[in-house]
DNA sequence: AATGTAGTCAACCGCAGGCAT
DNA sequence: CATGCCTGCGGTTGACTACAT
């Protein structure tokens, strides 16, 4: 990355370089960083006199110069994450990022829009879905059952106890209706994506998989590392229900994984059920 | 070996939301 | 309350690289 970069046909606008960043300026900014720690993206130009704007700056090290970037390829088990999130989020970059220590939103919207954006996922991650959805259908058929026995269809808003935060996925069509509250303590996908190991674990809470995204990919995860025992779950994989973009978008606002992934991400406990 | 094509990656742009003034 | 600034996000573009013909 040494040398003057050739591309962006325009390197100097309004007095900000454009382009290819030089190793010039990555030390300055990492250095910057560690003094100054991340944000105010804007005073760093000031500080260090690099003629770059705050909007790059922080472009270059979330994408780039973070110490904790894991570099080198998307594995199968990232992908198998990434295509689950998507379908229940659609292209919120930066919330599927979250859920992969590592990535960033960049690196995983560039890997979506070369591997499946034309429509031609891996052999790997077709098998691991239908696995996955065939899993999915049985749990979801025993799990009707089972709600209808207990008399817990539910239809409420309003809720119980204030203080168990409560989110009632209504309106699903052809889901039903769940509640799921804050007892589940929902497994890392951060320790998925580095490979973990919970599957059993997981098991015991296929009760509150029914659309836990987060146990979702994680599942699906141990099904495309080959053991595909686990039972799951809410999916909305995008070619069983239709829109991806859509649904995901109607999934995000309802569920507000924000905080839960980072909990998970952190090794805390999941705030949402 | 040369050329064409597809894949990958880094960086830019515009927009929206949040926050401070 | 209104305005402006900052930050973050998603979409897009362009250069580089690998592979195929």
């Amino acid at each position: 990355m040494e040398g003057e970069p050739l591309g962006w046909g325009r390197q100097e606008v309004d007095g900000w370089r454009k382009g290819p960043w030089t190793s010039q300026e990555d030390k300055l900014l990492v250095e910057h960083v560690r003094q100054h720690g991340e944000g105010r993206w804007n005073s760093v130009s000031k500080v260090t006199g690099l003629k770059r704007s705050g909007k790059s700056c922080r472009l270059r090290w979330v994408n780039y110069l973070r110490p904790d970037l894991k570099r080198g390829k998307i594995t199968p088990q990232e992908e198998s994450i990434i295509v689950q999130l998507h379908a229940l989020w659609g292209n919120r970059w930066s919330t599927i990022a979250r859920s992969l220590p590592g990535r960033t939103d960049n690196e995983i919207k560039n890997y979506w829009r070369t591997h499946f954006k034309k429509g031609k996922p891996s052999k790997n991650i077709e098998r691991a879905r239908a696995r996955f959805l065939k899993q999915r259908q049985e749990m979801q058929s025993q799990k009707q059952q089972q709600l209808l026995q207990m008399g817990h269809v539910v239809a409420k808003d309003e809720n119980e106890d204030g203080g168990a935060r409560t989110v009632t996925a209504a309106d699903d069509d052809d889901r039903g209706s769940a509640v799921i509250d804050d007892a589940c303590a929902a497994p890392a996908v951060a320790e998925a994506a580095a490979g973990g190991h919970h599957h059993e674990d997981l098991i015991m809470h296929d009760a509150m998989d029914f659309m836990c995204p987060m146990s979702c990919a994680l599942l699906l995860h141990c099904a495309v590392q080959g053991g595909g025992t686990g039972s799951c779950c809410g999916s909305t994989a995008s070619d069983e229900y239709g829109s991806s973009e859509e649904d995901g978008a109607t999934w995000g606002s309802l569920w507000n994984l924000d905080g839960v992934v980072d909990d998970a991400a952190g090794g805390g406990p999941c705030t949402l059920w």
